[in-house]
DNA sequence: TTGAAAGCGCTAACAT
DNA sequence: ATGTTAGCGCTTTCAA
């Protein structure tokens, strides 16, 4: 019959059924030592027949604990999320921790909103992979539960750990494999000033001038009009391109398209992230990888170092790994 | 001070530093009306600063209600979920629901894991945006809690409502777009036989029939080993290829250039969801796309009518369209 | 306008 | 092995 979900059975409900104390069936269904089989058997099977489902919202009242731990992602279709998310659920499972999203919706006020729904359910930490959390609403979380952004926010919090992937580094890996395969005039093409785009312009900076050369940095407002800048450098000589992502990457393959600059013959491009589309588009994109999956895993042990009682501030940086594809190449002549 | 999660302040704790009862500051902080304006201001300088945040497992447990709607994602990957969560959000948020995402991770048994995490947590609704949950977890669910699913379940439940778009017309849609480029020879490439790909699988053989024409159908077993069924296809003359969803779609488009077919010039390729990737492979994709947004929109409106009283079981349809892109053109010679 | 008290469903300490 | 009881933090009568 198509039943109204009418009052869900209590504990209480249990107990009368089964003919015994709600302490016994609170008891018997966490699986307590201390019950004898046949109640067991009989407490088990008043719940099945009722539907009985614990109460998570009055468990985690009486226990002041959730055994869930809060995940703000930014942007839910930004793959590189996704793979994150994969990270936290396979450590948060290990240690028999839930994991429950909320969604910010690339909107400052929304995570703001979401992250106080998280920390209004007492889940017992929240991880957030966004480097756009207002620092307010950081520092008022942080004074409820433990809290680890993954990313590089604008500006640390106190008490608030944080994960991130090395950008300089990884700028730096994108710079080393094209001198290994000949290029000498390297630009680097971005299309954002925030902390993870400004973080791989001074990597890439730095190597460059290391290995002696001059860098050529294009900072665009808009991934629709990186032409613009992109144009003249192409004509200077410049014979490879490092994207500060893959989607500016994939705007550089369009362009280079448009100018009859065949990719990688006359060009190369890196992009960064190695999201799920670098392997899709032609020519597939070399990319620099994050350890997505690492960086969730690491969250995770730093909010259990927190709710363990580590006091003092963390800030894990993660080494990034270059994919070769096919959008770098030799020098063409 | 990078202080400690200390023990989090109640409505106690206002209450004492405001000088009042608890039952004032309740009313106070959620805006009561008989509340004088001097205390009220009192109460909230107490609460601004302790830093005090209601308790949304004490307020839900009181209350019965949690004004949050629990969304249960297979596949967090998946763009598609992307942007039926924005709908889901939107229409949510106008009538004051909050919506706290879970993640299956392709794994029914995970799927069902996070449906009972969900529901536990008294959330006042579930939409599952997932054709893959398992029937017995859906009816416990939809015993304490109204439930829909959007997409197609292998089989209805009694009591829980479905969204779907019309996947027999979208088959239709691209059959048509391509009887009217010149097409005569259409073939469909499937890699899946779940009821949405066998919906767009009867639904493109029934306009092939309709046209005087004969279908040709390959399902493969996994997206890789297509271009064994496909290849004999396009020999015998095949100039179009419909395909069950855009992944699909692109590892046609791969063996069109493994077999040196030039897509639109000699091949069309249409996909079905016009997923991000869609707008971003070369050539663009010709794709059905699926009112996403509208479908979470709906999977609301649905859940309220439930909790509103109506008992009798819903299977809403929505419209597909076509989104022409450079994967199909006019038949060669 | 304010306060006292009951109770949401559960766990946990204490009795028996 | 089982039952009793006291809350967890909040809302919600009801009384003052």
């Amino acid at each position: 019959m198509p039943q109204a979900p009418s009052r869900r059975p209590t504990i209480l409900d249990v107990a009368r059924v089964a003919g015994v104390s709600k302490s016994l069936v609170s008891l018997a269904l966490r699986g307590d030592a201390g019950v004898s089989e046949s109640t067991r058997a009989r407490i088990s099977a008043a719940a099945d027949q009722l539907g009985y489902r614990s109460n998570a919202l009055a468990r985690g009242l009486v226990q002041g604990r959730t055994m869930l731990l809060g995940v703000l992602l930014t942007d839910l279709a930004n793959p590189y999320h996704t793979d994150v998310v994969a990270g936290i659920e396979e450590a948060a499972g290990e240690v028999g921790f839930g994991v429950l999203l909320a969604h910010g919706r690339r909107d400052a006020k929304q995570l703001t909103t979401q992250l106080d729904t998280l920390v209004g359910l007492n889940v017992d930490g929240v991880i957030a992979v966004s480097s756009w959390v207002d620092r307010a609403a950081l520092q008022a979380a942080m004074r409820r539960t433990p809290v680890v952004v993954i990313g590089r926010p604008e500006e640390t919090v106190e008490g608030v750990d944080t994960v991130a992937n090395d950008d300089a580094a990884g700028a730096a890996l994108a710079v080393t494999h094209l001198l290994e395969l000949g290029h000498r005039e390297i630009a680097f093409v971005s299309t954002s000033r925030r902390p993870a785009a400004e973080g791989r312009r001074r990597g890439y900076e730095l190597a460059v001038r290391r290995a002696g050369m001059t860098p050529h940095t294009v900072v665009a407002e808009d991934v629709d009009d990186i032409t613009v800048g992109v144009a003249p450098l192409l004509r200077s000589g410049v014979t490879a391109l490092i994207a500060n992502n893959d989607l500016t990457a994939v705007a550089l393959l369009d362009c280079a398209h448009d100018l009859g600059l065949p990719v990688p013959e006359r060009l190369s491009v890196v992009g960064y992230d190695n999201s799920t589309f670098a392997a899709l588009v032609r020519p597939r994109l070399t990319s620099i990888d994050q350890p997505r999956p690492e960086l969730g895993r690491t969250a995770v042990r730093l909010l259990l170092q927190r709710a363990g009682g580590r006091t003092t501030d963390r800030h894990e940086v993660l080494q990034p790994s270059l994919v070769a594809r096919n959008s770098t190449g030799p020098r063409g002549l």
